[in-house]
DNA sequence: TCATAACCGGAATCTTAGCTCCGGATGCTG
DNA sequence: CAGCATCCGGAGCTAAGATTCCGGTTATGA
């Protein structure tokens, strides 16, 4: 009894295939629906048995995990990109952009927010990273004089969380821009 | 068979009692732990019997809904009491004292928040009538110029469904502060 | 004090969703 | 193309939590 789904050990074509579909119909159910969406559903969707689902990722949470964290990455990535720029205007960019990844994303919006309804687990590891590369972006702003003294990685998180929220809330709406305006504008020195 | 819990016909003085217990072990519960919190644990907090719960409210909806009108409530007349006032300080009072109520309610966190978990049916009304209150206060606070240009009761809902929402996810921190600050400082004009 | 309508308690029922199991199908290797 | 390890499907198991049901209890008014 083999329990291992491991991507070292090769796949057999078919298991391979029935994997990303898998992936893929988890990435949509789950980005509309949230963590509501069932098991059966991303089945369904993908065109493969609850078996198989569970063949691949032994749990719910594990699939949801997997899928979070793929979010995560893109995150530190528009932070990356813009880690050399004039500060404020990177800060002002991994907002802005962020936020949009996010958009329409309900699953991952939950994360964000830091929802502990789930544990998340292994995706802590992906949020220290971004923690990481943000933070450095932050300092430069403040030293800069560019933002508010005092403001910190933790309020940058808050900020996300409240544009965040707004969005899953009133899904559709696109509301949380003039909301992260506003922020924007409370954020930057007097 | 006599289904109606009604305040009108009089209860006989168990009955009303128990009724008095279960709103009380409800808002206990339903603060603590939000939705989450069980009717048999409510049932049993309030030292009455499941069944005794279910006939005074017929769901768990019911009973929800029942203590978040009550809270809306309170926030209206927080809002009114400052109707007069200073238009900038008044706004500032509502959005600080409305946070302060709301911290440590996690239940009517989520309802703040919008969430359409629920269905809340019953409560739009009591959102409709701090809508107006806090409206006019708005409206008064960006005539006088002091907020700014185009600042909308929507926008007000935003801020606090962040505030909330940090608060939710962060329970037990005080972190929400240092947000609102950042976001009347957003609010004000330029 | 009695009769009785109004209540009460909580075991049993119903429902929903995650997860398991195993007979059968299928890609791979020689 | 045979043999077999790997994989697949989906009925059914299980847990959790909301709700119902009904035999027993109690307040109330005469």
């Amino acid at each position: 009894m083999n329990v291992i789904p491991a991507e070292q050990r090769t796949l057999r074509a078919d298991a391979r295939r029935n994997r990303e579909r898998i992936l893929a119909s988890g990435r949509d159910l789950f980005a509309r629906l949230g963590p509501e969406a069932q098991m059966d559903e991303i089945a369904a969707h993908a065109g493969v048995g609850i078996g198989t689902v569970y063949r691949h990722f032994p749990t719910k949470e594990a699939l949801l995990t997997e899928m979070v964290r793929v979010r995560f990455q893109e995150f530190s990535e528009i932070a990356l990109s813009v880690d050399d720029v004039d500060p404020r205007e990177a800060l002002e960019t991994i907002m802005r952009r962020s936020a949009e990844a996010v958009e329409g994303d309900a699953g991952f919006q939950l994360a964000m927010m830091g929802s502990n309804e789930l544990e998340w687990e292994g995706v802590e590891q992906q949020k220290a990273a971004l923690a990481e590369v943000v933070g450095r972006v932050i300092s430069r702003a403040v030293a800069a004089g560019a933002v508010r003294e005092g403001f910190t990685f933790e309020d940058f998180a808050m900020v996300m969380c409240g544009v965040t929220a707004t969005m899953y809330y009133k899904p559709g709406s696109a509301d949380w821009r003039r909301y992260l305006e506003l922020m924007l504008h409370g954020v930057c020195a007097p």
